[in-house]
DNA sequence: CAGTGGTCTAGACCACTGG
DNA sequence: CAGTGGTCTAGACCACTGG
């Protein structure tokens, strides 16, 4: 606690450098800087790492930590639907539309990397933001990996909560893909917007901590309503190919 | 050169190490590695903690570094169309539909935050891969920031080559927006698919190392043929919300 | 070539976990 | 409470840049 607080107070402190210094700026040497805030330099250089890390500075040998003039890049993080919502400022809530226990068929066994015929439990819940319909989404989450798991248990809240709390798994990652499409007539009844509708359907897989596929879920958003954001950098050459042939990007 | 190498191949014996023992295996300690491998522990630390980041290595206070369960991460990074296609293993090319020089509206002014009325140059572009039709790509660049820019400069190869090349601006990172969307006949015939077929259309906004933007473009990708793959991490505590109440996810 | 960030060292103590 | 990873220190030298 003494020593995390330590290094979030030296952050602070830069911070406030960096806010008086302003775009373009630049941060006096890494060592004044430890001298002035009395702490060893590869003590200071952790946190300027991490400002770097967040965009706020960027650092070139020989010449100087700069200011940078870019406003922080957010990193993709993953977020469940509700996470998502909230930060964006509406209120999420599910409705159920059904819950099954299904066999996986080939497809599903397949993402899942699991024996096809194995138990799965099929859950469709409408996603609403502030009572609108916002998504239609199909989760199938393996009762092997889950034994005792009921729908009623994912009605309300967060299915990543819910696994974290009962089942003690923590989704650490996942792989998404996002395609277009356009709305079935149920779909877009569910949604409330006109049959054959365009929608975004992401496609996502999520991995718990040891790796273990959780669940596949595949929902349908509203493309009036919804779009995909995401910032990305460009490939620092943080790893310039060991010896091999360059890449040809 | 002598010293990243030195932990070039630090990393590359620690990456033996963890091929030879496999998924679930366990490093040993810290204080054991950094004396077998003739390192500082901090030094040693630093490996780590990249191979960490590339999410081969779990490590967990007080119990171990645990070898990951999971392949690696592919971290999102900015690609242009041409390197995108070639990693998927597609040959790209484009196809000059119409270049104009446009005063910027409204829209496009505040997009890219310039004075409305500047001087752009607006690209349509049809990008194949083998061949076959997969976007149709509208870029609007800022005159201002790249002076006697001429259209047949883009007509082959890569944009960002060009503006690194030409110009000295790197890009470094984009704003992407991701919506579904419908095209019209004339987008559909120039695709090469019926009229109203669903669409991707990808928004990007790439900002150059000084944070200046450099481009926005709009590309309407073919649904049946393109799928925006990205793999994401979930949030790590890494800031605990400094000593603010805590966050309601 | 003075000044800057980048890397590395040897050693200390802290925080957490349950081999 | 022994062992582990996490943090920090004071100091050295390297690699790069052009105030």
């Amino acid at each position: 606690m003494e020593r995390s607080r330590k290094r979030q107070q030296l952050k602070q402190q830069l911070l406030e450098l960096i806010e008086a210094q302003g775009e373009g700026g630049r941060l006096p040497p890494e060592r004044e800087l430890s001298e002035r805030f009395a702490v060893a330099r590869e003590t200071l250089r952790r946190s300027l790492r991490e400002l770097e890390d967040e965009g706020l500075l960027e650092r070139k040998q020989g010449a100087g930590t700069f200011i940078s003039g870019q406003p922080v890049l957010k990193q993709p993080q993953l977020l469940s639907f509700s996470e998502e919502m909230l930060e964006r400022g509406l209120q999420p809530s599910s409705r159920l539309i059904s819950s099954r226990r299904i066999a996986a068929g080939a497809k599903l066994a397949q993402r899942l990397k699991i024996v096809p015929g194995s138990p799965l439990l099929e859950l469709r819940r409408l996603r609403l933001a502030n009572e609108a319909p916002m998504a239609l989404e199909t989760v199938y989450l393996s009762q092997a990996l889950l034994p005792g798991l009921e729908p009623q248990d994912l009605v309300r809240g967060s299915l990543y909560e819910v696994l974290e709390r009962q089942y003690g798994l923590k989704i650490r990652s996942a792989q998404q893909q996002i395609q277009a499409t356009v709305l079935s007539e149920d779909e877009a009844g569910l949604l409330d917007v006109p049959p054959f509708s365009p929608s975004l359907l992401i496609e996502r897989l999520s991995l718990a901590q040891g790796g273990e596929i959780v669940e596949y879920a595949k929902s349908l958003y509203r493309a009036d309503r919804y779009r995909f954001e995401i910032q990305v950098q460009r490939a620092k050459p943080v790893l310039p190919a060991p010896a091999e042939a360059p890449d040809p990007l």
